[in-house]
DNA sequence: CGATAAACGAGACGGTACGTCGCGTCTTCTG
DNA sequence: CAGAAGACGCGACGTACCGTCTCGTTTATCG
């Protein structure tokens, strides 16, 4: 999304001049997300970004083409610094797992992300490949994990390798983001364990937790 | 939330002079969906709209108080004159029923209501009861509508009276918005007997159809 | 200059909507030349004149097409604030009457007008019939009052009616411009009088004050 | 004004590494004149200049401390190549003198300074002793050799000691810069000749030429 | 002769003013 | 008096230019 420059085939460019200062760009995108975090998404401004970053106005546009742009791009790299699902759980049953990953700080993450995709969404539909940056830095995570944590069901036998757990990995994400975007209700753990044992492991073919702990 | 003059308490203002012509109102309406539908969100234009509905501004002004509720209000007008769901299919089961409502026209429907709530959605944050009206208009009647089937199943004995259906009857709508927004695929017949096979079925305790038996 | 709107033949627009309103344009243009006299041309800036004049920038920007356009406007309207030569001298003799006019209040005027034509200069010669407006205002009175006081010489017979008065009443203001913009030397008694006695007198065939005492 | 780094003192520096190529020099001017002729002085950019004269930016400012001295100085070198007034006319009279100085050739020669000095005037008010450059490349000239002229016809006993050369010889000058950029009028020989036997010659107590031709 | 230090073309940098556009309000005139 | 037309104050947008800085390269002097 930052090359403005076409990779084209093989840099025939030489690049003379003044090499453009790309250790600058992750300090111009915190700044953007800190600014996007503080003042929202229509009281951003790009004066403020800039200054924010001790930057010019026309450092951000030689980069970026619009604001729009910028935002995107700020959101694709929280990915990196976002909290990764590096470290899933492994408790040894699927329903162990999914009930690992509800953590407050986790869901308040979510909620998060979810208002800054709120303010890019009117956006995804006219810029071809933005929902997908969009999509990869703020939701996708998410569902590669419970992706993850399913295909482990089936690889020790728990469940039926038939699953389709592209689908099935999508509902909790998506069911949590109607929640807080539409409903602008809370998301807590009991609505989450709704979702695991009422939806998810039905569809699974698990029944009801043998002990009735839930948590 | 177009009443700005409530008219039902004390009236003692015997409302002198030219009445507000409210038949102008659904012209207005028209119109602004018209340029929200050509120009998207970001670029629609109060100006725009009068100049398409050849009405001052000052009018739009006197009867939505911004921008984003005349859009609202435009949106839920679209409720009325959209295909409601007031006639259900009654096939006597459940997954019958849930198969029946699977229409293109209805696909379509559903697609450009997404495509509306998408460009509301970075309001829907900032102001309170704004995402209700997003809500009743564009979502809400297809959740009804689920929820009704249910509801009728239950009664009928089909399935189990402690299903979550309020639950339930949401999985569809968001895992259609999930698809069309972010992940930006076409919704079809396939994808949607997925999710009442593949999930819904499950939840409510009703095996496959593989024959007719509900088991 | 201030007429965007061509007048051309007979208002055949019925001039709908708000009017512009013109009892603004004086406080605007006031603005305009308090700024111009505090930060010098160069240092003015189109938002201080807004702010100042409590204006919007559009405002400014509907009724002069750029920055130089109201600059060249709020000259022009100096013409009429800016002390007239309405009453000139009159002491019978040319001589006596061109030093009456030689004041120290007069000499700053000038002085002033001057360093404004200075940040206009560049201008002129792009503008077509700009020159005109500024001449009219910054030097054209001074020209004017020299012509109507030998005007006066020649109807009293005192100099001969063959004075290029037209030419002569130009001397003065030509070099006292060049005095102040090139020079940069003050302009003082002892200069005007050179010119009163070195150069017009002689010019107009009278010879040097038949008294030694000049004051 | 292109000496930065003045070579007459200590010399504490042993000036290693390559040296500055001040054959560039009379290009950049070159480039800046052209420029400046084209696009007029506020149009006129240090980027147009520098690549018309296919060089760095840095380059200019190394040499040049502000765009305004840089056309200071690129009017000041327009000095040597424009035709000097070395070679003085000496018909015996100062008014033969003052008559073969009118060539349509200077005339040209003294609109176009004259459209330069416009361009700069804004600047001379702020700058200390920039007037003196422009005045010493773009008018000095001329008034030196009118006031060459007229000590040759002191000399010669053909007028009074007692006239005021320095204030005569600008006399002309003054009045062409007025006509030019003020007046916007040409330049023509009637003009100067007004000048010359309307002005002049009365002040220096010369009459009107013995015979009645003109040239 | 090789090292070195400055100047070179190119262009990115921080900053600032420009002129445009949209919002929501206010004013004028017409029906 | 409602309604159309549109000017108003405000403020963000994206562009252009200034004068400085940083690249990688070239060139002249010094060791």
């Amino acid at each position: 999304m930052t090359q403005l420059d076409i990779p084209g085939t093989t840099e025939h460019s030489p690049r003379l001049g003044r090499k453009r200062d790309h250790t600058r760009d992750p300090e111009i995108l915190a700044a953007a997300l800190e600014v996007l975090a503080e003042t929202g998404y229509d009281g951003m401004t790009i004066d403020m970004v800039a200054a924010r970053a001790k930057a010019g106005k026309a450092t951000l546009y030689r980069r970026w083409p619009s604001k729009g742009e910028l935002i995107i791009d700020a959101v694709a790299c929280m990915k990196q610094s976002g909290n990764d699902y590096s470290r899933l759980p492994d408790t040894g049953s699927l329903r162990g797992d999914l009930v690992a990953m509800i953590k407050p700080l986790s869901i308040k993450d979510s909620e998060k992300k979810l208002q800054i995709l709120a303010g890019l969404m009117s956006m995804l539909s006219h810029d071809p490949g933005l929902a997908d940056a969009a999509n990869a830095a703020l939701l996708e995570p998410k569902v590669a994990a419970n992706r993850v944590l399913m295909q482990r069901a089936i690889e020790r036998g728990e469940i039926s390798a038939g699953c389709d757990i592209d689908l099935l990995s999508l509902i909790t994400p998506s069911m949590v983001a109607y929640r807080v975007l539409i409903l602008r209700k809370p998301v807590d753990s009991a609505f989450l364990l709704s979702l695991i044992d009422g939806v998810l492991m039905p569809a699974v073919g698990l029944g009801p937790p043998t002990n009735g702990k839930t948590d």
